[in-house]
DNA sequence: AGGTAATCGAGACGGTACGTCCAGTCTTTGT
DNA sequence: ACAAAGACTGGACGTACCGTCTCGATTACCT
């Protein structure tokens, strides 16, 4: 009983290179201007050698994201106890993330690779932004005695406000932060400055 | 002052169905599969037609989606005094849209064109997004005595994670869309059930 | 009734320079080295146009044998009433042809190809070397009282050994010609300077 | 004296397996198809150890050819005394063999290698057609008093011509080989019938 | 009525990239 | 040390589209 494998050993080095490449293209063409023929030549590898390691364009973009090759998507959340300034703190960092223009162009990328590919899509959820979700719900279920759907909604409100902005071009500007976590701590009602801290 | 042009004139019926045949196209493959020779087949039309009208793929794809040939999201939200109802109403009709697979195809097709594209991004965003949020906030507003940035940002958290879902391929559940409609009336300490209406 | 045809008309320019570069990488390089890309490129051309013109690296190959491009093997026996001369005449003109390197190289590329394509296989013999044989036969009945298939025979004899000796190498001294010459006026019981003339 | 080479010894099982699988793909895919990975499957070796046997394309087909896997040309010439039947025979036998079409289309794939490679064709003369040519010409100068230019020239217009039926794909009939016979032994003045046997 | 000019379907053009296949080399494990 | 297995770089394959450029054939306006 052996599970030996035969053969030359996958090069580690050349998948990382490839990812590389990808990111960099990525940065500087967006989605659907990537060629696999320069990423192939960028990372000194033959083309099959691309198309071993990921079967599409798609598969190997996600892969770049996942494998935080540009997308460094904090999913810690503060917890200083004040659930207001834990909330404004990580997204403003999200916000000084998508100030990058190269984190930008490469979010933007993945948005692009996700809406054309179903599994892309559910790799991007499961590996990328749920750990996120899950971070920010669990935050704010510590803040405040809310069910856990409560909690999610809360937490892809923010997500999704965030993303859409950067989508429609719109800059996310520290009143839009502060509007966004009033909104979300105390609804449209809340006075923004009256909430209680956890 | 006339503005007669001389030679054949530009066949309005030509360019409809090249439209048409966009959108067939974009619900049936997605955006970074269109080929103009296909829409072109497919309209009956000439390639170089096609280019007269519109000089490129995003050109195309952002005309199709604003003149309302693949996106059909209501602007107007329902306004029977009753905040909540309301609200949620306006959510249930934007989720139907979404179950249907041909839209959730058209959207997702609009959201990898504006990734890709920043004039199609902010002419996505200028004449389909920011009517529903300009609706969305001015409802809002009615209903609270809420500042502009904030409606603003509860109206983007409302759209945002509607679309983030269904990028990510989570369906909107009856659940979510009430989660989300406690969340942005209340917040997360909100009850739910004791807001009041406008 | 109209024949006319719609769209750009193909042109016959790029035709001939797709044809030209065909002759030069088959002298270069040779038939197995052929390489659609590079003669595209060496003619300008799209590959694309390489192939809506001809369909395979043989269909290509043959067309530049047959239109001439690099096969010059003339048709026409000289007939000066000394059949023993005209053909030790005709003999040295092919032989001679065959000395240039260049027109070597084409003709074992031919050879290459009509091994490797039934079509083109057919293609050579009707447009190629069926005429030369024809001229050679009549030429042969001119000259002593044989039937068709007699005439063929020995024809095919003076071509076969051409051929054959190009394809393994060896060159066509004088001495050889002489002494085909020889063989298929005389058999191998003629002296070789007595036979009659035509 | 020992010879004696450490390590595990070259298996010439393997040897003959890849020569057998080359000349099955050579006669069901021609010499231009031919592929290492499939011939080193097809003889469950490995890549590397088909080079190391024929460190080319062109080797491997000559060795193909060489070691009587597929060129099975008869070197040796009958002798009844009568010329005109041992020649006619040997033109049948030879006949014979091109009919089976695979072993035609294996003489057509030397065919191929030879015109690419100088080195395939001076071996494919000096170890195949050069027995077969000799033989001829021995048999005919014991036939009749010439000399052995003349005597190889005769044999080269017989194996010519048979080699340039095959590969312009006209059939080599009875009457062919019986004209042939009676060219090279009467040339085209000869009766044919009355030519005296040695 | 007869030019003149823009548009139409059609499709060839020079290019770029695709995803596959193969050449020839290298590396790993098994014998 | 050789063998099988198979990954590696590199490069050609034949196809699909891109965006541009003719074509002949319609329309429309303008003398």
């Amino acid at each position: 009983m052996s599970d030996s494998r035969r053969g030359r050993t996958r090069s580690e080095t050349t998948r990382r290179a490839i990812l590389e490449a990808t990111r960099d293209e990525l940065a500087a063409n967006g989605y659907d201007k990537l060629s696999i023929d320069r990423i192939a030549a960028a990372a000194g590898a033959g083309k099959q050698t691309v198309y071993r390691w990921y079967p599409s364009k798609s598969a190997l973009v996600a892969e770049c994201v996942l494998d935080g090759y540009g997308f460094p998507l904090t999913n810690s959340v503060p917890d200083t106890g004040v659930i207001r300034r834990d909330l404004r703190d990580w997204l403003g960092t999200f916000a000084d993330l998508l100030a990058h223009p190269q984190t930008a162009a490469l979010i933007r990328a993945s948005t692009a690779a996700a809406a054309e590919s179903d599994d892309v899509a559910v790799r991007f959820y499961k590996h990328v932004t749920a750990a996120a979700e899950d971070a920010l719900a669990e935050r704010l279920r510590a803040a405040a005695p809310v069910d856990d759907t409560r909690a999610v909604a809360a937490a892809e409100a923010l997500i999704g406000a965030m993303l859409y902005r950067l989508l429609v071009r719109q800059p996310a500007t520290p009143q839009f932060l502060d509007s966004l976590t009033d909104t979300v701590l105390s609804g449209i009602q809340g006075t923004g400055g009256t909430v209680p801290t956890s």
